[in-house]
DNA sequence: ACGATGATGAAC
DNA sequence: TTCATCATCGTA
């Protein structure tokens, strides 16, 4: 019995989302094949104040996703060549989401869309069961004596005070 | 160390 | 309509 994480998973703190996804495994359904993978890096964009997040700019036809319902994605090109993968948390109208940064099999934002195949498309769409991509707990835990919380990645345009929170979490080793 | 490359938001 | 900026990566 597969146990498919549920909208509900999202709609707790956008930290405590982040380090649980940890150990959870992506699935990405491609015709009838399946890709998947344990998360092992993620980093949380916090509410409508962080001003590393693009929700800082307020309700934009790009930021909506985030104000909406827990567990849609938010997928955007970044650079004008990478794609990043991020899942809302928290409930209606609190803009918040966690950046899936690395994968067992792929470390970085970057890579990570691009071995699962991500692109705009899923931009707006839910992570459910029968979607062609959601989230899978195999029963792995993470200690929290294994996980590190560290400074988010480029983001030191945000500030002294958003720059340096210890918004990223990473399975040691 | 740096260039690729395009969507976004803000200013004009 | 134009402009600076960017949640990165591969090559050097």
């Amino acid at each position: 019995m597969r146990k498919i994480l549920k909208q509900n998973f999202f709609n707790r703190d956008t930290k405590i989302v982040a380090k649980d996804l940890l150990g959870k495994f992506i699935i990405r359904k491609i015709g009838g094949k399946e890709i998947s993978a344990m998360i092992t890096e993620t980093e949380a964009y916090d509410g409508p104040q962080d001003l590393a997040s693009h929700a800082s700019k307020g309700r934009t036809k790009r930021t909506d996703i985030m104000f909406g319902h827990p567990g849609y994605f938010y997928v955007y090109l970044c650079y004008g060549m990478h794609y990043m993968l991020n899942v809302v948390v928290g409930k209606k109208d609190y803009p918040a989401a966690i950046l899936i940064r690395g994968l067992d099999k792929a470390v970085g934002p970057g890579r990570v869309t691009k071995f699962i195949r991500i692109d705009k498309k899923f931009n707006g769409k839910i992570a459910i069961p029968k979607s062609n991509l959601c989230f899978e707990d195999r029963g792995v835990k993470i200690p929290k004596n294994k996980i590190k919380k560290t400074p988010r990645i480029g983001v030191d345009y945000s500030g002294p005070v958003w720059s340096k929170k210890n918004f990223r979490f990473v399975i040691k080793d």
